[in-house]
DNA sequence: TCCTAGATTGGAATTATTCTTGATATTGGA
DNA sequence: TCCAATATCAAGAATAATTCCAATCTAGGA
């Protein structure tokens, strides 16, 4: 399962994502994580998200992160045993946690490498999903 | 911190750790990391570290998970929001998560190669932890 | 319009982990 | 050796993120 939309700007509701009602709550969600893009946790994503729809609750916040995570809108991304935080970059990619500022960076796999040749992979495998976390900091420029 | 073991075989116990006082029960939970390398989680190591010391608390195995984990005798891995699970090698490497069996299987480096080769790494970023995760099937072989 | 499937809500439940407290054990020094 | 300081242990309470549940609500199709 994998929708991709054609457009991700910041201005670009997934009206179209097929088997998705795109419902006020999902949109809202789905707005607040590309208008700012700093993995935020579902508390951040509600607090946000209740300046337009003040009554929304948390757990339909959950629900909605749930959704657009299985529909290949948005990726679910967790740092060790912390609240899980949610990514508007749905390109393979990994993150690297910057411990001072506590600020998360995307990460880009350089162009044409690919897993093998870095990693020694058991015959056969099959690799569905990838998860790269470096934590580390940011040596002053 | 980074205290190593010059020799890790099943048998040969952390005696000489520095700062670190050896209890009985910390051997036995290390013992058991060492003798049975699959990763298991807290709950995991409790049950099989009460065959010996049939009085240990939950409590306690995970304070000497932690104790261990901060002295680098073991290394606490995370799956998604799973339970953490524990694993007796120490050396960098990432882990392989076979979806269909649910085992956990460990991935080394290929010799030589570093992160920069691959990663698009923010400018002047000192990488202190790396965490690979791969999930995906084994193809029958 | 009416029906139905799916969505939302608030609160309760769950679960891994951490915290607290008192008891116990160990160490280093007098 | 004995004491005091410190570290560890155990049991259960507390915490916090997340999920579950039951009761409405809503949108879209017949």
């Amino acid at each position: 399962m994998n929708h991709r939309l054609h457009d991700r700007s910041a201005n670009s509701l997934p009206e179209a994502c097929p088997g998705l009602r795109m419902t006020p709550q999902r949109q809202e969600v789905y707005r607040v994580l590309m208008g700012r893009r700093d993995h935020p946790t579902a508390n951040e994503v509600h607090s946000r998200v209740k300046k337009r729809l003040p009554n929304i609750s948390l757990a339909t916040v959950y629900n909605c992160l749930e959704t657009l995570v299985d529909h290949g809108l948005i990726r679910q991304v967790n740092f060790e045993r912390e609240s899980s935080r949610y990514c508007s970059n749905v390109n393979e990619h990994g993150h690297f946690h910057d411990a001072a500022s506590g600020a998360i960076h995307d990460i880009d796999f350089k162009p044409g490498v690919n897993l093998a040749d870095f990693l020694d992979l058991p015959p056969g495998a099959v690799i569905e999903d990838i998860e790269i976390t470096l934590r580390g900091k940011l040596a002053a420029s």
